[in-house]
DNA sequence: TATGAATGAGAATTCATTCAT
DNA sequence: TATGAATGAATTCTCATTCAT
């Protein structure tokens, strides 16, 4: 009678746990694309194909399906991130490296930007009532003081730089433009979104950076 | 003894003046706080005081309430920028100065940054309906472009420095820091907005800004 | 200081006179376009451009308004029965000068059909509220009964029939076809207002009346 | 043991069943008592005990919730002409049953009168976009073209009469006299549907509708 | 006479959520 | 686990009507 359940889930339980990913896909999208309050459960149930009753059976409910959403991706940007493998580079190949990576990611994860702005909008309530928190912990900035401070030691990197503000300073320059690209794009009246735009934009970003982290020779 | 008139509106005009800007301020509080979707009219017609019939009689639907909103908050911004007059100053200093302003200004409209996220999670359609589009246009680019030429020639700022990319990671650095403040928060267990984080902050912004800006010597 | 306010009607008056003309007219429009639950004061001040309250100045209310819409239609057509000497005819040229009178009266006032159909939703509520029914009484009743005495006398009508019946039932033939040619042309689809049709129709009209009316030689 | 399942519908899909019915009548009541612009969602879904939402649920919105009580009514009234069997019947009867069925029908479904109005004063526009437009088409045309038909060949009706042309005169005559018997009662001060007054109106149609189609003799 | 501003009661529609199976 | 039916509480928007001048 024991046990094997563990280790070789039954076909029962290999659905419910594709049910509640499909679910958190199709919640990622819809909160994404309106926001939370813009969100309706509704048409959570229509992209998964499945009965909206599930959604309450699975997530409760709406706030704490966003909660899920929200813990998915940052799992998944932190995965991403514990891949880079920084420290086999030098410390200014490691910051230009690290710079193409969050512009990149911002890039291939629009939806991330819009969940952020989300989470924002509500006081990151739903992070803060998260029991997954650890997950938010960001490698990177770790990763990051190490880089600085391997630079400084070799003396291509000048030294006094602080990791987080530094770390803000990327994301945020590639988060505004792809997150404002809209309102930006009727401004300045003009395609943020060309192939070459990106390419320039990701130029300043490391012009930026590396300019102001390199020593000074 | 006539003939003042022109000049007084009479009270009928001033009421309708006044409720009209009575909603625009309670809709932007509203719609800053709960996003487009989240925002609700009734209470915006409470925050008010007057009747929420008065909202469509002035502003027909939600939409156009937060494209009126919107407007007001371009209008705003717009002209605290023509109030710089950074042409008084040298370069560096000018540039400093538009560092600081974009700084100061968001920290004090922090509505502004979540109308902005607003009207980018709906693809900026509600700027792109409206008929005072020219008040989008920011001067702060073409002060800007004048700041960075007279740098040049002065010798004072590096060459081939492009304008809208200086301008949006400006801003990008200040806007993400305050519009995300609450993820950073969680995720940094710091608070971003005590006085002295905030100084570091802007410290920060102003020393990349001009690091990348200032001519070698 | 006396008196010929009542002969010669000063400015403001005739002004009054010409504001109610324009209420009733557009009042009439709108409650024949959309009926009385449909209607919409608003709409109704548009159509004249005055003042919505002015409206409310005149008429009291939305009832009292298609009350007067009422009958000022049940008046128009007394108007236009009057106007129609049937006494010098033939008895049988009499009844077809009154079906061609009934068809091209519904024909060119299509809106007195949806007012009747409107004041019978309502149970004729507002005619029977009307202190003006007199003007409810057609005259036709009357003219026709007596063509149809006429006639019989003459030898060239038939004896014995109704005319509130026979009434009806030109009214009916008439206004059928015309007031639920929308319907019926969608079932039939055929256009059932084409020159040509219109003519079909006046003709079957006359034809089954006469054919029941005139005496069998 | 088994298997009667396929007849007997299990309970969830014999209450939505019933529901929609539910819904259908009481709405067939409030639009037929107060038009398509007075009728009240509250006021049907109190009628059927339901909760509003439900309507919403299967019928989307009012206008589409008209639409199918139009296109029931006009499935009804299409199942009653089927039943009729004219065709076992002399051409001069045949007509004469048609009349009587025509004069009962609308008589006892006067809400069928006042639902025609409706769809007529939104000109049809509801009957057009149903896609159940087959039932609308009524067999009775074809039915009474063959009556006619069969009549000239058996010398007992004269040749030449359009069926549609006849047949909106039937209806017609039957029609606006009950209707329309609110302003008709008004104008002549009398009841027009107490049963002397029902019976001599079915006279008079017929009368006049066979006078007009026999064949002389 | 005429008008723009304002309102309360409602009306259609929506939405997250629960029931029953 | 999964689902269609059902609901109460909003929520946006409407409408006839009144206020104040």
């Amino acid at each position: 009678m024991p046990s094997t359940t563990l280790s070789v889930p039954d076909d029962r339980q290999r659905d419910a746990e594709r049910s509640q990913q499909a679910i958190l896909l199709a919640a990622r999208d819809e909160f994404a694309e309106h926001g939370l309050g813009g969100a309706r459960v509704d048409r959570i149930a229509q992209r998964t194909g499945l009965n909206k009753r599930l959604i309450y059976y699975y997530f409760d409910n709406k706030d704490r399906l966003f909660q899920a959403v929200l813990e998915q991706a940052y799992s998944d940007i932190r995965a991403a991130e514990h891949a880079l493998h920084l420290e086999d580079l030098t410390a200014p190949e490691a910051l230009r490296r690290l710079v193409e990576f969050t512009w990149n990611y911002y890039l291939e994860h629009p939806e991330f930007l819009t969940l952020l702005n989300s989470a924002n909008l509500h006081k990151a309530r739903h992070l803060m009532d998260s029991n997954r928190a650890q997950q938010l912990n960001s490698p990177l900035i770790d990763m990051l003081a190490d880089i600085l401070e391997r630079g400084r030691k070799d003396g291509n990197l000048r030294g006094g730089i602080d990791p987080v503000q530094l770390y803000i300073s990327i994301a945020g320059m590639a988060y505004f433009y792809l997150s404002n690209n809209h309102t930006l794009g009727a401004i300045f009246n003009q395609n943020l979104l060309s192939p070459k735009a990106k390419q320039a934009r990701l130029s300043h970003m490391s012009d930026i950076i590396l300019g102001y982290a390199l020593a000074e020779s």
